[in-house]
DNA sequence: GAGTGGTCTAGACCACGCT
DNA sequence: GCGTGGTCTAGACCACTCT
């Protein structure tokens, strides 16, 4: 048997994809073999493969299609959009987002933020700021920071133009896969500059959303802080 | 074949399952019978009862434990906390919250308030109100609405003590299980009213959460809003 | 020791996508 | 027509709980 000792065999089926994937010998898009040869490769019974396959399809790690076969999950904008971005307009409409880049550069990260993004200090990071517009008007300041070691020509050419949805280019381009992400709420007032930013006075409310988000084998690759103006939307969450 | 018709046996046999404990056959808290037992009543193969229980155990309906057996899911404090109540204090420790009651008394529901609870127009509804305090200050600002007619006695007498967690005393008492809620989250200015009441400032950030909470049959039962003051705590969420 | 859920296996048949 | 995943079945064995 090919799988490694210890624990019900299914996960540790599981652990083996998750590996491949990791060490992309299947990549985001990808097909992957069927049960069957799965199963006969690993030297495993049929089921235990289903059963394994269909628990890293629960997890948004892979997906299935009847007929065709097992995918690698990828970021396209739709399930960008859908997984990771929880703002909706105040009327439900999913209005498109567009973006106005602000600043762009690298330079050295302060002690927080190599904390933040688990990196040895004074590590070199990409700074990114901009602001989201939905329906026309700016809603969302955002500041985002990753590393520069993972993202080799971010911001040294003045790149004028960035996709909108980021996690698309850094899979793409980078081939850096966000598969999770935590998110912390609060509301603050806006600072002067804030608030002038996004047209709104000093001192008013906003949403902060404060987000680590990280790939699959656990490493955080983007600090991200976004404020809100939520006088025309709200951050949609569903407890099950 | 007990399950009626129509696509794939294991959900006909999950929504037998949830049918039965929306009428109650089966209570929170309660066993459920063997897997074997279930099999042979439906009749259908142990295989697929299977499948139907481990959905539903993953979607929080059930639990199951090995040796014991399958039982509804009910709210405990440690369930209801951990499902419903996403406020972490800011160094991540866990407090003991604790509430203090404002207001609690019976009234009509405005136009609002009825869309809200899918009730009739000037349908009777319990109003409460209260202070939630974490770590000994007051940090949440709650207003609660319920239907009078599912809540008997609530309100009516003045019930000095209600629990700090409503969701247990909402199935202890009155038969009624909270599955599932809707939040969403805005960032507002406090009133004067609210920052007084909070100890702040007038105008002074605060997180609203906007939460609609929904029985197994899909009715909502409870319109709850929380004005948050997120200096010292942050809502939390998870996106996979 | 009896009963429960958890794992693993093996095979049949169906629905779907492609060529 | 072939290969894929989706469903359904049947049974063996293990780990756990309780008496």
């Amino acid at each position: 048997m090919i799988v490694p000792d210890g624990g019900p065999l299914y996960l540790r089926v599981k652990d083996v994809i998750v590996k491949r994937i990791v060490d992309e010998v299947w990549r985001p898009g990808g097909l992957l073999p069927s049960e069957q040869k799965l199963a006969a490769e690993l030297g495993v019974s049929p089921g235990t493969v289903r059963k394994a396959l269909n628990e890293l399809t629960a997890e948004n790690l892979l997906y299935r299609q009847q007929g065709k076969g097992t995918f690698v999950a990828s970021h396209t904008p739709q399930r960008s959009l859908f997984h990771f971005f929880k703002m909706t307009a105040a009327d439900g409409k999913r209005q498109p987002a567009t973006s106005r880049l602000l600043a762009c550069a690298r330079r050295r990260a302060n002690r927080e933020e190599a904390g933040r993004l688990d990196l040895p200090a004074q590590s070199r990071v990409v700074e990114i700021e901009r602001i989201r517009e939905l329906g026309g008007s700016p809603q969302i300041l955002e500041r985002i920071l990753v590393p520069a070691k993972l993202f080799p020509n971010l911001g040294k050419s003045s790149d004028g133009e960035l996709p909108n949805e980021l996690y698309v280019f850094y899979e793409e381009r980078y081939g850096i896969t966000i598969y999770r992400a935590n998110e912390n709420l609060r509301a603050i007032a806006a600072t002067a500059e804030q608030a002038k930013l996004l047209g709104l006075k000093a001192g008013a409310p906003l949403l902060e959303i404060d987000r680590t988000a990280i790939t699959l084998d656990g490493r955080p690759v983007e600090w991200r802080v976004s404020l809100c103006d939520t006088r025309n939307c709200h951050y949609v969450s569903e407890l099950i």
